[in-house]
DNA sequence: GTCTGTGAAGAGTTTCACAGCT
DNA sequence: AGCTGTGAAACTCTTCACAGAC
């Protein structure tokens, strides 16, 4: 077996949703021509993410909407719940304890954590805030599977650390910095700021090429 | 000029936080190695990245961080602001308003919109909430240039449609599901779940090899 | 010696095209 | 006929390696 990519997990996590969805509207068989369509790609992309981990289809058929379904759901582990430490109890970390998606996904945010003394001891939606410098006893105590991070860019590579000393191995960090970990330690990036960044390059890039038919690279 | 690929505009705005960084410890030159080693890319791929829109650095010597940071900013746009519409007044919403990082990159939130009667007319931030139905009306008096979507995945497809029917070209979309979008208009996706699903996914992979050498097939 | 800029090679990902099953 | 599964081809992105500048 190959190592998966990444872009082939981001697909499937896509094609899954499709997939509820099409469940609930009692949908039983869908081609990978129609999850395509949905999601933008070609149908030998389906097919070809799909074969990555097995022969799922009927020929001549396409695949069982509610087996494909279920079949995803156990390769992302989905199943499970995991338990999840969120570190940052600002406005974003408030905004995450309140999204819904996180829990029907099974990812359940199990305690809060900040370094700010008015913080500690309040509640979020049920969950009292804790030191950071609890982390690792609570981390231990609760077997806790991953960590998410909201703390401001400043104190993001700090927790990270902290994480990393705790025996955390999967990070999800949203402050807008390219932080480092060990090998052995995953992190993922979930940054606004860089994909506006990417929108308003496009909008410059737009915006150049209308007022002159060629873009010019000495105008940069 | 070929076309400048996404993971090349991304790199680019990490490289400005660095840059931002470096210039204010006071470091006037820097290498590609440098930056590299910062972002976990090879030095000739922050070359590469570079020479797309010319040639800015010194043999022998590197590149003047105050200037590639400059050069960037322009490329990215940086040095303009673009007016924002924010769609979806909801705990995501909220602590998107109050995200500096926005801001501080010259994105500036001008309009709030919900279609919450119990939302609309209320402040947040000194912004007032308006009625989903008067967006064009708005986009086309403030001159907003791009939208963010910040509402519940039910209703995010009709959102992107009114966007599109207002004229906006750009958008940022916070819903775990791929929108339908017609040509001409670009739209950029914030997924937290999918990135949560591939942090479970290694989770799993790396829970099957601990326990049985060779991950199975048979076993998804 | 140090470091950039870049063509060429290499690696990885996507698409094509068709055999094979229903 | 319709659709999957997959090797091969095409394409894209990254790394190598070295000429050229300081």
């Amino acid at each position: 077996m190959n190592r998966i990519s990444d872009a082939t997990i981001t697909r499937l996590s896509r094609y899954y949703r499709s997939l509820v969805h099409l469940e609930t509207q009692g949908q039983e068989m869908v081609s990978s021509k129609e999850l395509a369509k949905r999601h933008k790609v070609t149908p030998a992309q389906v097919r070809k993410d799909l074969s990555c981990f097995g022969q799922f289809g009927t020929r001549g058929l396409g695949y069982s909407v509610c087996q494909l379904k279920e079949t995803i759901a156990h390769i992302l582990g989905l199943h499970r719940i995991w338990k999840v430490a969120l570190v940052g109890a600002g406005s974003l970390g408030s905004a995450l304890i309140s999204y819904k998606e996180f829990k029907r996904q099974g990812f359940h945010i199990v305690a809060v954590f900040d370094n700010d003394p008015h913080k500690v001891g309040k509640k979020r939606r049920g969950l009292t805030i804790s030191d950071i410098t609890k982390l690792p006893k609570i981390v231990k105590e609760l077997d806790i599977n991953l960590a998410v991070v909201a703390v401001p860019t400043t104190a993001a590579q700090s927790v990270v650390d902290i994480l990393v000393k705790a025996g955390l191995k999967m990070i999800l960090n949203f402050a807008p910095e390219t932080l480092k970990t060990p090998p052995g330690v995953t992190i993922r990036n979930v940054n606004m700021a860089i994909e506006l960044e990417a929108l308003s390059y496009r909008l410059v890039a737009s915006e150049m090429s209308r007022l002159d038919g060629k873009p010019k690279l000495s105008s940069i």
